[in-house]
DNA sequence: GCTATGACGTA
DNA sequence: CGTACGTCATAGCG
């Protein structure tokens, strides 16, 4: 059927829904954490079934529909076979408790559903779909339920949610001839054959899809594989014919009834009237935001009924989406040289005057930081204004690679206010056009937004460009709306922020009529090409910008964006561009010898356990230990298994003295665990070292982590080993470059305990801190009344401990463990230190019970960190957000202390002419490659700036170490 | 090729 | 039964 023959029959297709099979889709598909109301009622197939119901009204257009549900008491499957689908009747009360608010959903908007007992969703759905084909209707079938694909053919397609629930899969007989290499008439035989593990249907053990489909081309249907079962070789074979009764009796099951009374006519399904109350009152019941409910109700034409209830809703839209986003390929003007590009800029881009107007409306850095250390509100109090990016900027982005020390630019687009765009390549960009775009940045960079300015300014220095620092930065923004989302790529924040759905081609899918019903026009659409996606980019760019500015601003973190994110982009980009020298041959050296020393110690795990396990395969380590050696588990892994990791082996180690083999093993293993390490690390150092300069160019990713830090990728620099001597040696591989003389390490003690001194306000701590004394050790002296002379080593280090566990929400249990102590002399110290600290106690109280009032939890220059897992009547995972939601705060509010430091500490360099450059940051430490003769004023000027970053309460106190290699700058 | 898991390195 | 990360290798899927 084509898409011509549908439009003339005149008629809007039938939909037909298994109501059980995508409510259950979508309640393990969303975390049910999020979606839970305050009184406990979990929501999340309810929202999930009904935003999926509404997407696929807007793209579909039906003008009948019709939800078929499971009933209760079973079915005739059930008599032929017992366990059928045993492992949904034992779905989860959260989940069934949601299924009557899905009938309930569907009521107030006059959707007919249907259930009949003794059959299932699934009978009726073959029923309606003959019904429809005898009316003359096409017809879609929403099913999450594989026996669904029997159905499809020219009139019937079924619509199955794909692995992201949201993202539904066509299946035409031609995609399901694809997937399956079988037609639709045959796939049950194919079910049949390879088993269904969510309805506990047993297929041929080790036979798949793939076999599977191959019997079946080979011979033609199921009942042939089956006659010819003998002829099939091998233990596939043999498995085949083990289970012929099976197999028949799944195929019996998985057959759908098409010819079921249900006492209605296709005609009779039409939609009717939407009780706007009930539904509102429905929602309010489900805590819906109004944002949900539009999105929602819009499928239902009915969004101008509406009216919000002023609900909290963290999804907050701008208008445009809202009201559906109208989403269109920009139009590129063509520029063939300097001429027709400066007049395009000067035609459409904000000019030069109008882009340093706009960057003297920025805040000033110095004031902001200042009234921060007056609290929080004071700083939020002068939070300044985004410009109107839709008017006042023009938007930049670039494709390539900005791998730091190779980056690669391809492309660069440029779209300005006024909606036109240009589109340049490579040549041009390093070629004709470099002299008049490196004016143009210059000009107007202030006015400018881009997608990532750390990438940016990397693919521009590719091209021989600089890129100063724009106006906005859509990735930081959506790193501050929404910290826990992690953007891989500009689509994905696009899509997750406008909660647009994506195509295969990564375009959005448009709101009405962009899915052909049918599957070949889908497939014979053109790719676009790289200009066309690139323009869809930039337009990205625009609107994910537009849409996060008003929640940037609503939140007041345009001056954290402004003054703390964008600024950090900037040393971060000459971090990575300048990258750390190291010392090959040292890393060789270190690698063989960690290498040899493996080694060694496999050769005698290998002998002891008598084979040549894979000691780096827990699963055989498990087998050896536990069953050939006979050890007793220490404890479980989360999946059940018995844990080998290394605390567990110490154990076994130390319990196993009277068996020699046994001891000697893990002696061995344990050895093998720690050389091997090692080696691997020396390896992916080397790895990495560009060969270029001898240098390693980490990425450091400043939108990853959750609160506020930095990360540290390819290679991961944050993570070189630094507890034990031999690990700690890698760190004299790393020295510093031919025109430098040393390596400059300085790193902040307890900024984290300060903080908190801070922010709680208590006395006794903050005494403690100003004393200049040793910290661990006076407030030893105060939680056990006795003077710092008395203080032993053991009580130091317990009430280390104990400070250091604060900020973590270290449990009495986790204290005592760590301590090797009970449980209740843990209990003893923690009321001892809390009755000494009172006020401290009060904070971190106060910071879990503020959250869960607010839902999140805020640094001191306003970073924010949601924690919907504090609502949650899961015990374990409420506690969990609970210790993050301690922790957020103050692990944040030192992120941003040390990124003010950097920017201090880079901006005093360059005033003081010096060549000396940061070149590391390990979240509390910052390792700088220092130029001759820099040393002793380097180290003032970062101690300097890493002292005053901000005011606190208490002061923050920076120890330094310089030396000829980052080992010996420790200190 | 992909994803999940267990292990382990850092602050 | 402490937070926050990234990477390696294996193992199972295809």
């Amino acid at each position: 059927m084509s898409g011509a023959d549908q439009k003339a029959s005149g008629k809007g297709p039938l939909l037909v829904v298994d109501g059980h099979s995508l409510a259950f889709r979508a309640y393990y598909a969303l975390p049910v954490d999020s979606f839970t109301t305050s009184n406990g009622q979990p929501t999340n197939a309810v929202w999930g079934f009904a935003i999926m119901l509404s997407e696929v009204i807007t793209a579909e257009q039906p003008t009948r529909m019709c939800v078929a549900f499971d009933m209760a008491g079973g079915t005739f499957r059930n008599k032929m076979m017992p366990g059928y689908k045993g492992t949904r009747q034992a779905a989860p009360e959260e989940l069934l408790s949601q299924l009557p608010l899905i009938q309930n959903f569907l009521e107030t908007l006059s959707v007919r559903y249907i259930e009949k007992q003794g059959y299932e969703g699934d009978d009726i759905i073959g029923t309606l779909a003959t019904m429809g084909e005898d009316a003359g209707y096409r017809t879609l079938v929403l099913s999450g339920d594989r026996d669904a694909f029997q159905l499809a053919d020219d009139h019937v397609t079924v619509l199955f949610p794909g692995y992201h629930f949201r993202q539904l899969k066509r299946m035409t007989p031609e995609a399901i001839q694809e997937k399956y290499h079988v037609s639709p008439e045959v796939y049950p035989d194919l079910a049949a054959l390879r088993g269904e593990q969510s309805d506990n249907i047993p297929g041929v053990p080790g036979v798949g899809d793939t076999f599977a489909a191959r019997w079946l081309n080979e011979y033609g249907d199921l009942e042939a594989v089956l006659d010819n079962a003998e002829k099939i070789k091998g233990k596939k074979g043999e498995a085949l014919r083990k289970c012929i009764g099976q197999i028949r009796l799944n195929r019996k099951v998985n057959a759908l009834v098409r010819d079921l009374d249900l006492g209605v006519t296709v005609d009779d399904l039409g939609f009717g009237r939407i009780h706007t109350d009930k539904v509102n009152a429905l929602f309010d019941r489900l805590e819906f935001g109004s944002h949900t409910r539009n999105k929602i109700l819009k499928g239902f034409n009915c969004v101008e009924d509406f009216e919000g209830t002023g609900l909290p809703d963290n999804s907050k839209k701008t208008d445009e989406s809202e009201t559906g986003l109208a989403f269109q390929t920009p139009k590129a003007d063509p520029v063939e040289d300097v001429e027709a590009f400066e007049a395009w800029c000067r035609e459409h881009l904000p000019s030069p005057k109008e882009s340093s107007e706009l960057a003297e409306t920025m805040p000033d850095a110095e004031p902001v930081i200042q009234a921060a250390g007056d609290g929080l509100k004071a700083a939020q109090a002068q939070d300044t204004a985004c410009p109107d990016l839709s008017k006042q900027s023009w938007y930049l982005h670039a494709e390539g690679s900005s791998k730091p020390g190779a980056a690669k630019l391809e492309r660069l687009t440029v779209l300005a206010p006024d909606g036109h765009a240009i589109v340049l390549e490579d040549q041009q960009v390093s070629g004709d056009l470099n002299q008049a775009l490196a004016t143009m940045l210059a000009e107007r960079i202030s006015s400018c937004t881009v997608y990532g300015y750390k990438e940016h300014t990397h693919l521009l220095s590719a091209a021989g460009l600089t890129l100063p620092m724009p106006l906005f930065d859509a990735k930081l923004a959506g790193y501050l709306v929404e910290p826990d989302f992690h953007a891989v790529d500009l689509e994905k924040a696009f899509a997750h922020f406008l909660h647009v759905l994506m195509n295969d081609d990564e375009q959005p899918e448009v709101e009405q009529g962009a899915l052909d019903f049918d599957g070949d026009e889908d497939a014979e659409r053109d790719k676009p090409t790289d200009e066309q996606i690139a323009l869809n980019r930039v337009e990205y760019v625009r609107l994910l910008a537009e849409h996060l500015k008003p929640l940037i601003e609503e939140r007041r973190q345009f001056n954290l964006l402004r003054i703390i994110e964008m600024p950090t982009s900037t040393v971060l980009t000459g971090m990575e561009d300048q990258g750390a020298k190291v010392d090959l041959d040292r890393l060789k050296g270190m690698g063989d010898q960690f290498g040899a020393e493996a080694q060694e110690a496999q050769a005698i795990a290998w002998d002891r356990a008598g084979e040549e396990v894979n000691l780096q395969s827990p699963k055989q380590l498990q087998k050896v230990l536990f069953e050939d050696l006979g050890l007793k588990p220490i404890k479980r892994t989360k999946n059940g298994s018995y844990s080998t990791n290394a605390a567990s082996l110490q154990r076994l180690y130390l319990t196993s003295v009277g068996n020699e083999r046994a001891n000697d093993f893990l002696g061995a293993l344990l050895r093998h665990r720690e050389t091997n390490k090692l080696k691997q690390i020396v390896n992916s150092l080397m790895e990495t070292v560009n060969p270029r300069d001898g240098r390693i160019h980490t990425t450091f990713e400043q939108t990853v982590a959750a609160t506020g830090r930095l990360s540290s990728v390819d290679p991961n620099l944050q993570n070189i080993p630094n507890k034990n001597a031999a690990g700690r040696e890698i760190r004299s591989a790393f020295v510093p470059g031919e025109r430098f003389e040393s390596l400059l390490s300085c790193d902040y003690s307890q900024v984290e305990l300060r903080i908190m001194a801070d922010l709680s306000g208590d006395e006794a701590l903050i005494d403690a801190f100003k004393s200049g004394a040793d910290f661990h050790k006076y407030v030893a002296s105060l939680v056990y009344g006795i003077s710092m002379d008395e203080v032993t080593p053991d009580q130091r280090s317990h009430v280390k401990a104990m400070s250091y566990g604060l900020a973590y929400g270290l449990s009495t249990y986790g204290l005592a463990q760590q301590l090797n102590v009970s449980p209740a002399e843990a209990d003893v110290l923690r009321s001892q230190y809390f009755s000494t600290f009172g006020k401290v106690h009060d904070y971190l109280e106060s910071l879990v019970s503020d959250a869960s009032v607010k839902g999140y939890t805020e640094t001191i220059f306003g970073r924010r960190r949601y924690f919907p897992g504090l609502r949650s009547k899961r015990r374990t995972t409420r506690e969990a957000a609970e210790r993050a939601a301690l922790n957020a705060p103050i692990q944040g509010s030192a992120a941003d202390i040390m990124k003010i430091a950097m920017i201090k500490a880079q901006h005093s360099l360059a005033q003081a002419g010096c060549k000396s450059r940061i070149i590391l940051q390990i979240h509390d430490e910052l390792v700088l490659e220092v130029a001759h003769g820099e040393q002793e004023q380097v180290t003032d000027l970062v101690t300097d700036a890493m002292e005053h970053a901000v005011k606190l309460a208490v002061p923050l106190d920076v120890s330094t170490g310089i030396g000829a290699d980052w080992q010996q700058a420790a200190h």
